[in-house]
DNA sequence: TATGAATGAGATTTCATTCAT
DNA sequence: AATGAATGAAATCTCATTCAT
């Protein structure tokens, strides 16, 4: 009736079914009992290793940040690609579906400053541009603010899928078409 | 102390202000006594008015529906103006922020059901864009799609202005620059 | 069932019943719970008079120190009687025990600062040492620290009766004595 | 980071560092969490040491009698000095802040039977104003109902320093004052 | 129409205690 | 002797909803 694992794991156990409740059903409407009933523990376990709700909600934000954080850089980072290339690893990034937090942004502003989270992602999406720029690949207006646009549009539609058929092909189209890129140069 | 007023005209102010605290806090976040206290009346007369929480938030989000039906169908019906002008009335009624409800989608997809309020909204879309088909105006792959995914993106931009230094002009701009359309369409 | 009441006169109730249960067992030994069911009313009722059990007890310190600060002036500010009347009122005041909150010290301090409670009941009784000395009637050494030594000595012989028998007429002597007043001046 | 002492040692080490949290914050203010934190143990070596929480707090009042009784035995069968030496002594363990239990007397009441603890040092204080009354060198009335008074209005003092400056000399001086003993029996 | 005190189900949080290792 | 993850009963607190006036 009693099962101990090593803290880190079951820390990460509480992380991990934590996050995929508050993505299925929103902060407000995960309680701590489903999270412990989930994974078959007492409530206080939940205690032991986090002070409050709250503080598992910065956890899961700074655990996505941290993951996000990562990718952005091992794309921009690598050495072989190009403009072309590191597009497109930013994009299937993207349509990764369970790598997107759906999270209530409100909530979010309550709790992390909003510099933190949100700026830091501007900066690295900037970068992404200037190679873009530099490559001499990337010619249209307010590069920045189009590129954002269109993964936040993006992303509403790879999460609405709806009656409307977006696949990989559509997608790539789309944005080589956004960013004026030369037909092809992304679906090959 | 108590003020008595017709009760459409109460009912509408419930509705108003109800609306602007969801759109500000969310509706988890957004108490009952929140809205009384704003309005300035007794938690009583809420539940004079309406029988539950969610049947205000029913109302609000058919009060909502109703709204951008009539300002959509206002533009789309409009016999003078062309796909240009359409477009440019369409970015305007996006661009007017207190016109935009930040529904707490999660919680909204646990109250209607998922077609019906969305696909009006498409519905609509389509329309305008088979507008611009037809007039030979938008030449695009993914039309529809790609307009969906411009609006969203914008709509995130116009939310989240951060560093970031957008106006009309900016705007109008992409839009061009995006749909493809001929510079300065838009923009005079 | 339901049975209300005027706000203050609610809140009065509830804070004269936490009082006493308080005194009776401690703050860490009376629940929310306990306070409520002794005054029959709903849970809730008790969170909508106060934010939290903190609040609470900051409350009825906050009381306490007004009762006593209106008594103390009261008596220091009665133009009659002269310094031994006035020693004897505070004395009548002291040895009224329903009067004394049994305070759990430790949380006091916790809570208040330390300086507003006990300091100002300091400034108090140094004006009343004053009073005797400038009446010539107390010509003891360090007058004031006596005077407090004495106070709270006898508020745990009064609290701690014991096996010891302690009347009105023991504990005046006591005083006269211990200020070296003339035997008698208090005991008539 | 597993240190493995003598049973009593470590017992002890128990004892000393509760006694200390608990006079710090109180009993209900200290958790068992707190005290082990503390010593650097588990909470499990705690229940291997003291079955209960509730366990502890007698062993650490009846810790505290024993302390007292050989002290104050000691003090008065002490055959060369007589009652002001003895006074004096008596005085010193008072002074001495961490020979001194700020317990919470709820607490206290609800663990141990009345009686036994108090009365124990009443028994010892009366044995010591025996010895000021056979020789004749205390004269007061009440004589056991003030020293009492004295010393637990010196307790009181002692512990709340505040903006008095209470030092031996005057404390000595107090208490000769207070007992109608000669003027520097006690301050040489 | 309007009031706001009162309700109560259910959420979050605390912490003494247990137990497998 | 010692560890510390796990338990669970019980406390605090929240807030949508009710109802007597």
């Amino acid at each position: 009736m009693r099962i101990t694992k090593p803290p880190e794991e079951r820390k990460q156990e509480i992380l991990a079914t934590s996050r995929r409740l508050f993505e299925q059903n929103g902060f407000e409407n995960t309680k701590i009992s489903d999270i412990v009933k989930e994974i078959g523990v007492a409530k206080g376990l939940f205690y032991y290793y986090f002070k409050s709700k709250e503080e598992l909600i910065k956890a899961i934000i700074e655990q996505y940040k941290i993951e996000l954080e990562i990718k952005i850089k091992s794309i921009l980072s690598n050495e072989e690609g190009g403009f072309y290339q590191k597009i497109l690893l930013f994009t299937d990034m993207y349509s990764n579906q369970n790598e997107l937090l759906l999270l209530d942004e409100q909530l979010i502003h309550e709790i992390i400053d909003s510099k933190s989270f949100e700026i830091d992602w501007l900066v690295h999406l900037k970068k992404l541009i200037e190679i873009g720029v530099n490559e001499k690949k990337l010619n249209i207006k307010y590069p920045i603010e189009t590129t954002i646009m269109m993964f936040y549009g993006l992303k509403y539609l790879l999460e609405h899928p709806k009656d409307m058929n977006i696949n990989r092909f559509t997608y790539l189209t789309m944005i080589e078409q956004t960013l004026h890129l030369p037909m092809g140069v992304l679906t090959k």
